[in-house]
DNA sequence: TATTGTTATACTCTATAACTATA
DNA sequence: TATAGTTATAGAGTATAACAATA
């Protein structure tokens, strides 16, 4: 009954993406707000970060420029999205999340929160915690651009 | 510090993109094999349940038969799984990793599993079993199709 | 008629390469 | 020359609708 790093590693591997899926089944049949996972993390980051550039999100979301500026153009179209010059420097772009992006985004979020909340109702307060703490801990090994810089900044 | 199932959701929610984010990067990244994460996922679930079908393995990936068809489509293509009719039931397609599919498939899996390893490597034994432990949790009230029923009939 | 799978079509996600505009 | 972003192109992943073949 240990967890040396790699049997850790296989573990997260095989659980993961079933978590993926059930999150992205959620988000997609949200009728009202059909959201993709990557819109709807672009939305959050964009909400979260006021002024941020093209740069900044593709870093945040580990995509290239060229993917990251198509999968806006899409928000853009939606009307979810703004994208504007920078003041001061013309190169650079500014996001931000639309009203209609804000409450799509929110009703994403609550709509697939409550049913993952469902699914984890079913477990005792104990092992809920465990994955709380579990969670929070992949999270501060995996996370990667502006939060980490953010953190550090705390 | 308590973590109701919301709460719980909400964390979830926030970290499994970023982590599925460096699975997928591992696993696209490594030259030789290159898989991608559904694929990966695909050869290890025919590997595991021989003489599946495509609803089979649909289920289990929780697609659509178009969807998955097209996707054997592809490994067909690449030598990497073969596909079959079904002795008995000629509407029925049995499908099966090739060797060349199933040394693709280790050879993803060990080179993720190494990569994850080493950023888990950087946590105390403790944190890890949190991990391993919320994994299983998490696993087990995700999980669908074919898994499910065999746990059950265990 | 119900089940299994494929084909047609379309949209999103993602990448690399080549390009434009600004600094 | 370096940086920020877009356009062009391509392939994978996904869906719905319509179809074919078998049971």
């Amino acid at each position: 009954m240990c967890a040396s790093p790699p049997e850790c590693a296989g573990q997260i591997l095989e659980t993961v993406p079933l978590v993926m899926l059930a999150i992205r089944t959620e988000m997609r049949s949200h009728r009202g707000s059909d959201l993709s996972v990557p819109q709807f993390r672009v939305l959050v980051y964009l909400n979260r970060y006021k002024g941020a550039s093209l740069s900044d999100i593709a870093e945040h979301m580990g995509l290239t420029l060229p993917s990251m500026s198509k999968m806006i153009d899409g928000l853009v179209a939606r009307r979810l999205v703004t994208r504007r010059m920078a003041p001061g420097d013309r190169r650079r772009v500014t996001l931000a999340p639309t009203a209609l992006g804000k409450t799509a985004m929110q009703s994403a979020y609550k709509a697939t929160e409550s049913r993952l909340a469902e699914r984890l109702a079913a477990l005792p307060e104990s092992e809920r915690r465990i994955i709380f703490k579990a969670m929070q801990v992949l999270e501060s090994i995996f996370v990667s651009g502006r939060e980490a810089k953010t953190a550090i900044g705390k």
